[in-house]
DNA sequence: TGCCTCCCTGGCACTCAGTGTCAACGTGGC
DNA sequence: GCCACGTTGACACTGAGTGCCAGGGAGGCA
């Protein structure tokens, strides 16, 4: 039963899976030939060969094709950044975290194009801040315990803000990349921006 | 001719901004009580006594209602930011210009209800970012005058850094602010997280 | 093979935000 | 009284997003 389960489940995960990567990639091939603004979900939908109805079962918004599982993604640095020691200090502990996950693709020319758009569609701009704040409240806690605050301390924003400072950070130095056409090393620019800071290290 | 222009343009902007008051002033009460998302536009032009049409010619967007002039006062923060002498570093400039503008009205009851729905209302919220993004663009060549840096050297990221930096913490210090029934002290909670973010000063 | 069930899909209608267009109106200048 | 200008409201339209319901396909079971 379960293994049928499992099998069945399996299966509709695969399909899933193939639909939302193809949907992605009509969607993103549409974006970079018109623009973000100029696709309607209609014409991605009719391109992708499905309804218009069915799209909305995949993508919640039309920015989540492209903003895709930036929301799941801050998980994966939530549990990234619990599998360090607390002994390590916020702000080299968020570098890390936040570099395994978010540097791993960012070299291609695509990912260029899209970050490109990102920072010139406001729509797209907004949701992707809004994700980040939800990777806020998902990284707090732990940086709590790394400045060796109570956990339930509403009244602290020591934690906030260095977990809000370190994503802007992160913003600054994809923005800069962008505008730079990718000359430039992510990486460093964000390690310049936290330095900018006031973070030494 | 110019006093009589000057005599129109005063009627025009009068009545202009009396109308502006009286839709905002309705719809922050149907805000306040429907909560932002349960309030259509409809309602609000209705409740205000002027067509549906002529709503959007006040607002551009129901989130503008509720974030009003921060655009505006973006170029205040930049004009107050301009006249602190470039020997005053960043972060006490930023300080003094940012508390100049957003300190002010910031003690009232229903400033503290609207702080509470943007912090739960994601598009308000999201928004909110935006604007303070594009108070970024305009407070980013002030500070790079006061680091030294070349004002059209686009790859240097630490004036956006810290710009974005200050900006975090007021946004955080607001948070916690809201979060707290307005106990607290925002210029103090702003402090301290400026301080969480490895500035000493 | 035939039936049953479950979920996925598409189609339809709807709400709501936002925009373009146009005719009507009111006021102020000549 | 006439003209010009800006404002207003009405209408129609697009586009995003949601609720609802009927039909269809795939697997389970007799």
């Amino acid at each position: 039963m379960i293994s049928v389960m499992a099998k069945q489940d399996d299966l509709w995960t695969r399909s899933r899976q193939a639909a939302y990567a193809e949907i992605t990639r009509v969607a993103m091939e549409l974006f970079l030939e018109q623009g973000f603004d100029g696709t309607t979900i209609d014409q991605i939908a009719a391109t992708a060969g499905i309804s218009r109805r069915s799209f909305f079962r995949y993508f919640g918004t039309k920015e989540d094709i492209v903003l895709g599982d930036l929301a799941n993604q801050g998980a994966l640095v939530r549990e990234i950044l619990e599998s360090i020691p607390v002994s390590v200090p916020p702000w080299e502990a968020l570098r890390e975290a936040l570099w395994r996950v978010d540097g791993e693709g960012l070299q291609s020319e695509v990912a260029l194009k899209i970050a490109k758009m990102m920072y010139e569609t406001p729509s797209l701009r907004a949701r992707s801040i809004e994700k980040h704040l939800q990777w806020q409240e998902q990284l707090v806690p732990n940086i709590r315990l790394r400045l060796g605050v109570e956990a339930d301390d509403a009244t602290d924003p020591a934690a906030d803000a260095i977990v809000a400072g370190a994503i802007a950070c992160l913003d600054v130095a994809g923005q800069i990349w962008a505008r730079s056409d990718g000359a430039l090393d992510l990486a460093e620019l964000y390690d310049r921006a936290v330095r900018a800071v006031g973070h030494p290290g």
